[in-house]
RNA sequence: CGGAGUGUAGCGCAGUCUGGUAGCGCACCUGCUUCGGGAGCAGGGGGUCGGAGGUUCGAAUCCUCUCACUCCGACCA
């Protein structure tokens, strides 16, 4: 993408009512723009990276055998008057007459609907398990929202249901969303910390919160730094076999990990004295298993072998894909702007000119540009008529975390430079041996 | 929902107390110079001052009402 056709609209100054540096940042570096209390637009480079991160967790869920489908935004009161909740949700529930006068609402999670899509289509304990999800909009009204994304009111959130005919059978459930939930959290360049949280008004009794650590999180969170050391890496897992799964969350749930709700503290002091560390943590994600709470009053039940009919038990697991955005960047970010991990920046590398209109620096990024396509890498390239500071200070503040310097002078000696945004550290190579290094980085990501 | 604030050009702000032709920096446009970490000079364009009503010869400024947004706290993916 050639930077002088593409829209981004960079700040130089701070807006003044971004508070925390990710709600900064994003708003600098043109990736959204609010519309409304807690609703935003996303303007290209943002809806890039919210893509992304869509994309890899449709591709994790995909892995662990859950089942995409799309539901609407807008749902009919009358199913969450079955469930009951159309009374207990209160305020935070954005309520909605049409033009017949029938009660709708923003939906802001989809239980009862899931729920009734089941009920209407499966009938067999053959047709288990069963886990279907989607990616979608939410609406909570939320009394104050603040933080950019990270409290919208409108926000796009991965939520998933699982039914399941026993209770082994959804907590076999529970366990595989967890593993593929770390998978994805990681593949993010996140260490999200499962934590044993309080279920709150969606209800059930095993729930388990993921926290990223920030210094401007919202929860308070209590944890053995042991459990920060454990990685997923590149293990391989059979989502079917049930001790596997049981064993990685073994491994996850034993170091004591627990928010300020659920926070027990003659336990926190059983952990050695060096290893008790306290923290703020940004929650991205939360798995529950609640077991009959919907199958039993709205009716979604399946027969069994012994021609019993039984409601199931079910879960439901979220993840929230906008706030992802806002807590990547809590957790990535400098001084000079946002460092987006490879996982899910939204360009792979940009391509600084340092002199725009030269002819052997133009071509030579030009080459690298089309080098780049050819692999299947899309280079966002600054051909902006500027001067080399504006220039660095912009790719900076974006993020993009590997960039191609090229200019007239190294050119001359048949190099350009590859500089990592993380480390700042630059290296010259010929234009061929950059594109190269920078397809062996993003093999493997 | 309790408390505190703020609305003036795309962004950051001054001007409001003490009423008198709406300003500054950045950004934008034109030209010249400059060119490896947000350049310099010269010229230029852009705002019915959140909205409505009122007071006044005259309102960004005073009064009333209203809308929006932000921050702190209590609540939440």
């Amino acid at each position: 993408m050639r930077l002088t056709r593409y829209f981004l609209p960079v700040l130089k100054e701070n807006p003044a009512e971004a508070q925390i540096v990710s709600h900064r940042y994003m708003l600098r570096a043109g990736m959204i723009k609010q519309q409304a209390a807690g609703i935003y637009s996303w303007l290209p480079l943002g809806y890039r990276v919210l893509r992304r991160i869509e994309q890899i967790v449709h591709e994790e869920q995909q892995k662990a055998g859950h089942i995409p489908l799309l539901m609407p935004t807008l749902q009919p009161a009358d199913l969450w008057r079955e469930s009951g909740r159309y009374d207990d949700y209160g305020e935070e529930m954005l309520r909605i007459t049409d033009r017949h006068k029938r009660d709708m609402l923003y939906g802001p999670t989809n239980e009862e609907m899931i729920t009734d899509i089941f009920r209407a289509h499966v009938e067999s304990y053959k047709q288990l398990p069963l886990t279907l999800y989607h990616i979608q909009w939410k609406f909570r009204d939320e009394v104050r929202p603040r933080f950019g994304v990270m409290r919208g009111r409108e926000f796009l959130m991965k939520d998933g249901y699982n039914f399941d005919l026993t209770y082994e059978d959804a907590i076999h459930a529970y366990n595989r969303h967890m593993v593929s939930y770390l998978r994805t959290y990681e593949r993010m360049g996140l260490q999200a910390i499962p934590m044993r949280a309080a279920s709150g008004p969606i209800g059930g009794d095993n729930t388990h919160e993921f926290l990223v650590l920030a210094s401007t999180g919202e929860s308070e969170v209590f944890y053995d730094s042991a459990i920060t050391s454990l990685k997923f890496g590149d293990r391989v897992v059979d989502f079917d076999d049930r001790a596997e799964c049981a064993k990685i969350v073994e491994e996850w749930t034993t170091p004591y990990a627990r928010t300020d709700e659920t926070h027990d503290v003659a336990l926190f002091h059983e952990i050695p004295a060096e290893r008790q560390k306290t923290s703020r943590g940004i929650e991205v994600g939360q798995i529950f298993y609640f077991g009959t709470k919907y199958s039993e009053p709205m009716g979604a039940t399946v027969v069994t072998p012994d021609g019993n009919r039984v409601p199931v038990h079910m879960g439901s697991h979220g993840i929230g894909v906008s706030r992802l955005l806002g807590a990547i960047i809590e957790a990535s970010h400098d001084d000079k702007g946002i460092i987006w991990p490879e996982g899910v920046t939204p360009f792979p590398v940009g391509i600084v000119n340092l002199k725009q209109g030269d002819g052997a620096a133009d071509a030579a990024c030009e080459a690298i540009e089309k080098a780049l396509l050819a692999k299947g890498l899309e280079p966002l390239y600054d051909d902006r008529d500027e001067r080399a500071g504006a220039k660095f200070a912009t790719m900076d503040l974006i993020g993009l975390p590997w960039r191609i310097t090229v200019g007239p002078r190294g050119l001359a000696a048949g190099k350009v430079e590859l500089t990592s945004r993380r480390t700042g550290e630059s290296e010259e190579m010929s234009p061929e041996a950059a594109v190269a290094r920078i397809a062996e980085i993003y093999a493997g990501v």
